[in-house]
DNA sequence: AATGAATGAGGTTTCATTCAT
DNA sequence: TATGAATGAAACCTCATTCAT
């Protein structure tokens, strides 16, 4: 008898009641807010990278300041099993029971810091992403050089993490697959700020004159298929070692746009 | 990074350092934003590039807009919550949250002053019902006469009192209908209190001879459903204007047990 | 993961699927059809009274004609069952488990023939309402002269009937109330229904001259509350009982609308 | 009412008698109704205002509008049908009930031709998988010579076919990922199978000396990752056009292991 | 007096699968 | 071959209530 559910997405200038008492604020990235009041902080993960606009009401991320040191908080403790479960079982298969059970909590805890499964799902994709878009943009800011060099750099920075990630790039590249439009979009939006970081290198590149003018757009998502496609593959077979990935794909990709590689890539990584 | 020690658990909205109420937020470019509150909305341009983080109190253009000084004790601001969730969702459609966040209260405090949600309910009916009976027994006792006169005067009173409390006579009327035994066993009394008192006047109407003997049991009762279900009505959809009620109530209850009533009621009432 | 909810409310005029292949038609009351194919036949009482419109969409209510005399279908027994435990717990503490254990059917079933809990409910409703204004209109005409015994006619089968069902009369005037918009409607419309017929025959009773001019619609509206509140009296404490309420009642109304009743009406029933 | 005897369950659609395809009824007046079928709207003057009771033979307007003579075979029709829920809701949201209705079958056929839902959703990949290699291998074999010329004519088959059916590769590509062990087990399957016949044909071009030696396991995988993800992006969201997809797509595969191409390929991105 | 994170029993609803006809 | 009513396990989610602080 839902009679009233919460006045339906109220335009998003129009709120009633008042949210919160904010104190400061901070933006992580791109697209992750933390916003803190006299006594607590919290997390927001959904700016709607579109418009860039965020409704406080979505959140419900709340991290607990008080008790952040001594032990770990619900609410990482939920992110932590929920990662457990889902990249081994796929999300359908997942049942929130699992992820209690894992985490030691009780199910209430779970729609107290998230909204829904699907959410709390999503959470583990943008926290992901999040993390591979900083390691990459670490990667590039370290290289002196525009061109070639930062674009090696970024693509070697997200192989090696999604090496060491391997629960959270099988949640990002196959869990996430095939699971509808709300999170389709999130695996395209996130795919889409990979592309971009990589095009624009590419387009330097260009411009410096390091390789010869191409559709960098197709370029950029053709590499990334490959390394998804090799990394996929690694996370559920681990068929070709991780390490081993590099050393032949790298020279691939840049050969592929007539960079000319030496070759003698044994330890060209 | 947020390391604010709290003053002492201050309520949220009776701190004396309410900086802002916060409703939505705009991340317009990486070092603009622009949030708002109820009434208007701020833009801010000086984001610390650095280390991303703002403290809204360094802001220029934060506006305290609004003062919050209710001063009603909290006991109060729960039961004004309470009538206003209960009588526009039901009982069981309202969730102690709603009204929490109307109350601005903590969902502890509830507790604190009501054993339960249901007693919570009850209490609501019972200062209605009380309200209702004491305006009632004043209106007779303004009466120098037994008999009909006072009959009329009870009614009505009852009739005045539920079109100025439009809420608590859906609550009453309406939202504790249909919950069960202990809801009924309140709603019973009230209701038999009333019919008792107007039985009583009915019965001393006919001592003194101004009606003829009938089972005034039975007529109050029918009486009381008649005066309830135009109300239900009234407060329901509004339809019979409450102004309207009374003139053709009135004469018509009065005629049903063969009083006479001059047939010139325009202003009758 | 719900990605596509069925096509939600198309426009009525742009279905897109085949519901059923349709053979005949009945109308049996203003807002109840059954419709045949060529094994079995539908009942829907669904038709929305504003715009009498049917979308065959929201039809679940299937009856099998195969074997319909060797013993109740299944539909058949969930209504029963569902008679028997919302009448006397209410909506809200009846659970479909209830139901199910009392009906000897899987909890499936139920949603087998009816979209959810609300509609299981609201049928039972519909299925008194229209009982009620089938015995009322057969009263009526039943009288060869139109005015006050028409009138009489209908009150007192309507009395009688709630008299007789004794659980869909509580469905109706308790269960029914307090329970949120889509119930509301619901009864607000089936009270409507009652109320324009007692107002309609009112209406004739003063054409023929049999009682004087007087605002018909709070008159049938304060009947309805007389009837109702006795009724409800009644089904919850059995205390006046059924059979004596008649007596006092009728001519309670009548003389309400100042007609003639003569004073010896111990058997006037 | 309806004794209408049965001439032994027709399949609904198939059935020598359909009348009429009913979609939406309105009750205009209570002898004037509306219905309507997925084309047109049918009015009708004529209830029997007796009985109520309206036989569609009867009426003068109606039209058979539709004449389901599809004589594909069952089995077809429920492949067809599971292509496009599959393909457009995914394996999960898709249910049984949503291919029952398109396919005009009942829900047990389903289980006669497939033991349950997940062998009928492989029966598609497996269906697709098959098509795909067929036409690499047509292509290949209409190459004379070995060597790089068949690697391209697979690649290019490949993407043609894709692009030809776009549901099928939809559910090769997305939605049959992510759905636990025994799904991914027939992907990998499908997916090693091609990654295969590339590798085989990249040997051949090394020995035959067209291109200089080079892990061909790899670059298998990375060029299908490539041309995956970009048949992906069009599947999902139409964006770089089927068409424009090889014309640079190609060149960059076979750059990238330092085959020289011709860098005229003028109109080529 | 006040807080709000945590709980968990219990509800409704879904839908793949079966089987008598 | 075909049907579709019936099944019931299992899933997600709600929300009144508690209690350490």
């Amino acid at each position: 008898m839902p009679e009233q559910r919460n006045k339906k997405a109220p335009g998003r200038s129009r709120g009633t009641t008042v949210i919160e008492t904010l104190h400061y604020l901070w933006i992580l990235t791109p697209n992750q807010i933390a916003y803190g009041t006299e006594r607590r902080t919290f997390l927001c993960y959904t700016i709607n990278s579109t418009d860039q606009s965020v409704d406080l009401r979505d959140r419900r991320m709340i991290h607990s300041a008080d008790k952040c040191s001594d032990q770990k908080s619900t609410r990482e403790r939920i992110l932590e099993a929920a990662l457990d479960i889902f990249s081994s079982k796929g999300y359908h298969d997942a049942r929130l029971d699992d992820i209690v059970e894992v985490a030691h909590i009780s199910k209430g805890s779970i729609y107290f810091y998230f909204p829904n499964k699907e959410r709390l799902f999503l959470a583990l994709v943008d926290q992901f992403a999040d993390l591979i878009e900083r390691r990459a943009t670490e990667a590039i800011e370290r290289q002196p050089r525009a061109g070639i060099d930062r674009v090696r750099a970024a693509i070697m920075a997200v192989i090696e993490t999604f090496g060491k990630y391997r629960r959270p790039a099988k949640i990002l590249l196959v869990q996430a697959v095939g699971l509808g439009a709300p999170f389709e979009k999130k695996r395209l939006e996130v795919t889409d700020r990979f592309a971009a970081l990589i095009k624009r290198h590419l387009d330097e590149a260009i411009t410096v004159g390091e390789i010869q003018p191409i559709d960098t757009a197709v370029v950029a998502h053709a590499w990334m298929g490959a390394i998804y496609n090799l990394v996929i593959r690694w996370v559920m077979t681990g068929d070709p070692p991780a390490e081993r990935i590099p050393p032949t794909l790298v020279p691939l990709l840049l050969r592929s746009v007539n960079y000319p590689v030496e070759e003698k890539q044994g330890n060209a990584v």
